[in-house]
DNA sequence: TTCTCAATCCAAAACGTTTTGGATAGTAAA
DNA sequence: TTTACTATCCAAAACGTTTTGGATTGAGAA
């Protein structure tokens, strides 16, 4: 019921000519189109997606697999991304279809079915890895995908990335201007790009002082692990003067430790982040901290995917973009 | 290339026993099975999933719809739930499909979209309304669909929820039993479902208490609401001994505003959230809060949509659950 | 031998579109 | 009148499966 037959033979034409109507191709009369589209829209008639998609010979499907790490999944960006990304795709008549996998073998056999059943003719991949098996598959099945941050892959790739370098380079640079000298960088596990590209901006900016970059401490970017890897800076016999975190979960947990100490944060020991979450203007003292707006960067994958899928070189989609800092009182900046 | 067409060819087969083969009938011989289904490995065939559903006449899909309010839209609770919903369906060779649209006109021209051109054969609706034009059109187009939260209609319908009248009604109980008098809600946008069924909890726990439940706000649930709402009733002449928040997003506010006006959370005014965000444990003190374990609930939405979708009856869906009580320091309780 | 039955296989239809390659009719040009 | 062309329409093929309704073969029973 509802399918383009009935239409048509409601109307006394052929299944083409309303195919074609409703297309807008140009052989087709003027009245003919305005009455096809009249009984269209009053029969509530729309093309079957999958009959459609079967004959063009594409799904309109854009795959996007969360990294779900074992344990809890609290990730807000992606919250916002994928609602970004899902609103413009659909305005473009294309699906974005949802799935979760953890890293490892279970990841690798979800991407190989997805890409032989022909489920998705495009994949968004978050949370880049150094060395990234998924971003190897795509590249040899010649799937198009976009990455969210960056790899290490000698073909090119398509990807938009904060300027993550950058701007841990400029904060460190203004906290050392401040007279911080002992300055830590708790770091998510350096194997995720995001990580890594950070603690490069950090290393540089401390080697360009002349000063040591060797307090450096890796754990799970949770307000746990930053709670954890404080605690531990905090009982050095020269305790760091600021703590750069790479997320704000981080941060928070790290406030939580110092203040635990009996310490000021703001004024004891400097705290930063990454992410600029609404609740960062709600700690005490308000952190400061970075971010990449989410909600553009949802929509320029979105846009980027469809690009490739209209053939866009690659070359031509690969963006940097710089982070929007936010100093504020955690660091002594700001109001 | 890769059909099921070479795939036959390949083998001397035609095409129908090879995909009764693949497909276990019991019709073809175990040697000839045994041999289609390791030539089918070798190539990496699967089957076309959109021939598949067009013949099948199931699209093999539940669409999401992330209901973005304006501004940013940051719900740590989603990506959980969406995970596990994902990883859930995709087990079971279903596609979860993720759209956005503001409540409005927008939204409702996306569910007509969904339906009518048939891209979705069931829904999940989640922050449900009081009075939800989404359940109404689903139920009269009679589509599957399961909401995460309950409504004002009168047909039945299938859902989960989370029992947050008696779990605001035990929380309120509490703060009563050890003593608190002027208890107050800051409360997000009452036409939201969740939102009135913990109101309607802290009411009758005040109201068995012979107290009045006058002390309510209404304002956006974020920390900028619950910091808003947490201003306004310091202001008053005698001001709330307890603040109940509906999330915790709020409380991280509404702790902030307390703290500005020179008071002490838990001692001076007890504050409690909802939802056991990980950020609850590093508040200064640690957040009492309850919730509804995410994970499980994504999991079982999932089940729930594919019970329907196999025909199962409405009535045999509907569970509503007890929430988990995390009393802590913030409201006086816990360690 | 002939018949029956089970085991195994297959040709063709069907799902609902879009697209290909004309067909038809009317009009203007030769 | 014939030819050429344009405007408008359409039948049939195709997309890659699953399913329907037999066809074929060989073994055992009558």
């Amino acid at each position: 019921m509802g399918s383009i037959r009935t239409l048509a033979s409601s109307l006394g034409l052929s299944i083409t000519t309303v195919s074609r109507a409703l297309d807008g191709y140009p052989d087709v009369a003027p009245e003919t189109r305005e009455r096809v589209r009249k009984a269209a829209a009053e029969l509530g008639y729309r093309p079957n997606a999958t009959a459609r998609r079967l004959r063009k010979g594409t799904g309109e499907t854009v795959a996007f697999v969360m990294p779900t790490e074992p344990g809890r999944f609290y990730e807000p960006v992606f919250a916002e991304q994928l609602a970004a990304i899902g609103e413009h795709l659909s305005a473009h008549h294309h699906d974005l279809v949802l799935l979760a996998a953890r890293p490892g073998p279970d990841e690798a056999a979800l991407y190989r079915r997805l890409v032989e059943g022909r489920r998705a003719d495009a994949f968004i991949v978050v949370r880049t890895r150094k060395d990234d098996e998924r971003v190897h598959y795509l590249q040899q099945k010649g799937v198009p995908f976009i990455c969210h941050g960056r790899t290490d892959s000698v073909e090119p790739y398509a990807y938009i990335d904060g300027d993550g370098e950058a701007g841990f380079r400029a904060l460190t640079t203004r906290l050392i201007a401040r007279g911080h000298r002992r300055i830590a960088l708790l770091c998510a596990p350096l194997s995720l790009m995001f990580a890594s590209r950070r603690a490069a901006g950090w290393r540089s900016a401390m080697s360009d002082a002349g000063l040591p970059a060797d307090l450096i401490a890796e754990g799970p970017h949770t307000e746990e692990g930053g709670h954890a890897l404080a605690t531990r800076f905090l009982a050095m016999p020269e305790r760091p003067t600021a703590m750069i975190c790479t997320t704000d979960r981080m941060a928070v947990g790290a406030m939580r430790a110092i203040e635990s100490a009996g310490l000021k944060v703001g004024s004891d020991t400097a705290v930063t982040g990454h992410d600029n979450i609404p609740a960062s203007l709600f700690t005490d003292p308000p952190l400061t901290t970075m971010e990449l707006p989410m909600r553009e960067v949802g929509k320029r994958l979105a846009e980027m995917v469809l690009a490739r899928l209209g053939g866009a070189d690659i070359r031509d989609l690969q963006e940097v973009r710089p982070l929007v800092q936010h100093p504020r009182a955690s660091s002594g900046e700001g109001a």
